[in-house]
DNA sequence: TGAAATTATACCTTTTCGGGTATAATGTCA
DNA sequence: TGACATTATACCCGAAAAGGTATAATTTCA
């Protein structure tokens, strides 16, 4: 996972309190799905991952990869 | 896919007159990935999906969903 | 400290993605 | 219209994701 993401993912649930049981619960996941997504598994299915971003409003996107920080 | 990924990279594609074939090739993709991706199909691994996007210098990322264009 | 909650790791099974290939459909343009 | 390029659909197989469950490690906090 771009650590993008799972950073997202793993800020948001704990913004809301949810442990990863509750999140995979109401995201309709498994649990070893969220806590592989937030350990940067990045080998994971799009529509997983969209599923659980729904929860924050959010979905997946092509964003500008981020150039050398010190340029 | 959620359209705007898929849609991001066929007009990418387009706009630097890559053949399907010729962006599979350079993305180190199969050929079939990168039409199932630009046909929508969300059921797809994510880290392909970023193989392809680097190759526009992009990436996945979380995107807020847009909210109901009649408001 | 220590107990409870939370998270991480491992094993097994089912499902399905991804690639290759072949063929059909569609688009393009002279 | 016809020839060619491009894209779409279908089939097979190997590899691996996803889920469940059980257990270990870690964190939290009274």
């Amino acid at each position: 996972m771009s650590d993008i993401l799972s950073q997202f993912i793993k800020d948001r649930r704990k913004l809301l309190g949810l442990t990863q049981p509750e999140l995979a619960d109401r995201a309709g996941v498994g649990l070893r799905f969220i806590r592989e997504v937030e350990q940067g598994k990045d080998t994971v299915r799009l529509d997983k991952v969209n599923q659980v971003l729904s929860l924050f409003g959010h979905e997946t996107g092509p964003i500008p990869i981020k150039r050398d920080p010190h340029e």
